[in-house]
DNA sequence: GTTGTTATCGATCATATGATCACGATGTGC
DNA sequence: GCACATCGTGATCATATGATCGATAACAAC
């Protein structure tokens, strides 16, 4: 019936015995079955506490580096672009990067997101994968969740299953149609009006970053084609963040191609407090340094060898 | 003594692979093995750095809760006023801090009462919220109940309910009576003795804690007067348990008023295996201070900014 | 050079941990 | 009412981890 009264997982009272565990177990180094003792519980509970804890972002692990590789790099990051955060993933030959950078992401935000809040998600893979790990603590918090563009429902329903919908709210629409006039109409909808005014008042947006690639997602959805994507090359265009694409500054073009999308652009992108990028592989590091330098984004989360390409450039 | 400091200091390049150790294990949840693989060092050695990085704090784990920072403070108390168990309840803007100190109390108590065991109960508002809720641990636990002092009666009946009276004795008489004589006469009573000689016998206390304010229960319920109360702050009274007044290092005063108390008193209570206090509140913080720093509970739930308040004025 | 001292390392082993399985309670739909 | 699914629980067991110990290397003092 109430689902998201179910997957609330756990009351208040839950949520201090989970706490304690955490901090015994973290804070005074007791085994698990010291911590069954003392508070009444059998050792494989104790366990499963504290991997739910894990799971759910309550037990936060940060490491408090402030050289070291990753962390260097991430304090370069932050000092050259002026970012309020960076996060930089270890090298790593095996696994999928995106899959990394979406654990990270979903990291990150499970220790940001508070009681409350709205997280408002762009489109792309990446964001795709970070919602995914995030829904267990999206239901245990009560984040409202708002997409910045039509084309999000895909995925998010399977995030969005078993909660409230009174917390999903979804651009009811393509991210890119066929023609200027529909894509008017639609932005002109009651409904999508809403929601986009909704997006709007967001405390987190959670955006990927598309390279000019042929191996954009934005054209293996069909979205755009290959053609298209050369002409966009041709005007400057180095990336594209919710569908706008931009230039080695960060700058949007003018493209006939942004008048055809549903969903908000790059101004009403930057109102938002904060403006958390998920996006790394070779493929995307002008992308990423020009959303960077243009002060697209306010939080960056990559991969090592990204960060390192994007310093590199910089410099040179 | 300063060897950890020395031990700090060491390469950067060793620092980065400490990270880079910590971060696998920590966020990709990879075994120190598979570690070890990756970076050619042997498992052992992944294991020391990361003994390492956690005794030099590189490691931080933050519980990301609300009653992350009540842990701190009640290792605090336990270890400032010798007390065997300390709760902290996090601050909280909305809902009346008795309520929640009450649930609080009620749950230790669930946790803590075993079967056939018996709790002696005092007086106040708080001790009767923590016993309403409580009532179903103990018809199913098969827990006595008896009380500490005359005037519980009136709220302990609810609770009783629908129990068998055999296992709930009571006091008949009021907390304070009006003459020395009248209260000498009632403690001798048949009856009465054999209630207090049981309650001496209890395994648990459960008491409140008064503070010497004209808000006081003890005036709103008309068993003392905003003179009297004058009267006992002027005797350096700092607040009262179970009736009895005592002063900034714990120890009762000596008042008329106590000699007309129907009830235990200090050196009975102190002979019960643990004394339970819940307690909360800005006014009542030097009680609470006073009763722990003098040895007279055992036990004390109360909140966060009293439990701050409390450590701040023991340490200046 | 020698010798003593210390730090580091890996092998070994006891313990801590989490994966798996099987059971019982609870709730659900027919 | 009954079968069925689901969840939480504890038992069992393989694996991961860290404590201990002896060996070796590096180094200082003589």
């Amino acid at each position: 019936m109430n689902e998201a009264y179910d997957e609330l997982a756990f009351e208040p009272h839950e949520e201090e015995l989970l706490s304690r565990v955490a901090w015994h177990y973290y804070h005074d180094g007791l085994t698990q079955s010291e911590i069954g003792e003392r508070l009444n519980l059998s050792r494989i509970k104790v366990s499963r506490m504290l991997d739910r804890g894990r799971k759910m972002g309550l037990i936060h692990v940060h490491i408090n580096s402030s050289y070291g590789g990753c962390f260097a790099l991430e304090a370069r990051l932050q000092e050259i672009y002026g970012l309020d955060e960076a996060r930089v993933i270890p090298a790593q030959e095996t696994g999928n990067v995106n899959d990394r950078l979406a654990e990270a992401a979903s990291q990150y935000l499970m220790g940001r997101l508070k009681d409350q809040e709205m997280l408002a998600v762009g489109w792309g893979a990446t964001v795709m994968g970070t919602l995914q790990r995030l829904s267990r603590t999206l239901s245990y918090k009560d984040i409202s969740l708002v997409s910045l563009t039509g084309g999000v429902s895909a995925y998010i329903e399977g995030v969005a299953s078993g909660r409230s919908s009174q917390n999903v709210h979804l651009i009811p629409a393509p991210l890119v149609v066929s023609q200027e006039s529909i894509a008017e109409a639609i932005r002109a909808e009651r409904h999508v009006v809403e929601v986009m005014s909704m997006a709007r008042t967001a405390n987190y947006a959670l955006v990927g970053i598309g390279a000019v690639a042929d191996e954009a997602t934005l054209i293996a959805s069909g979205y755009a084609s290959r053609s298209q994507f050369e002409i966009f090359r041709r005007q400057g265009a180095v990336g594209d963040i919710i569908g706008i694409f931009y230039d080695q500054a960060g700058e949007p073009l003018d493209l006939p191609f942004h008048k055809m999308l549903v969903g908000l652009d790059f101004e009403a992108l930057s109102a938002i407090p904060q403006v958390i990028a998920a996006a790394g592989g070779p493929r995307k590091v002008d992308a990423i340094r020009a959303a960077a330098r243009g002060g697209r984004i306010d939080v960056l989360i990559t991969d090592e060898p990204t960060a390192q390409a994007i310093i590199e450039k910089d410099q040179a």
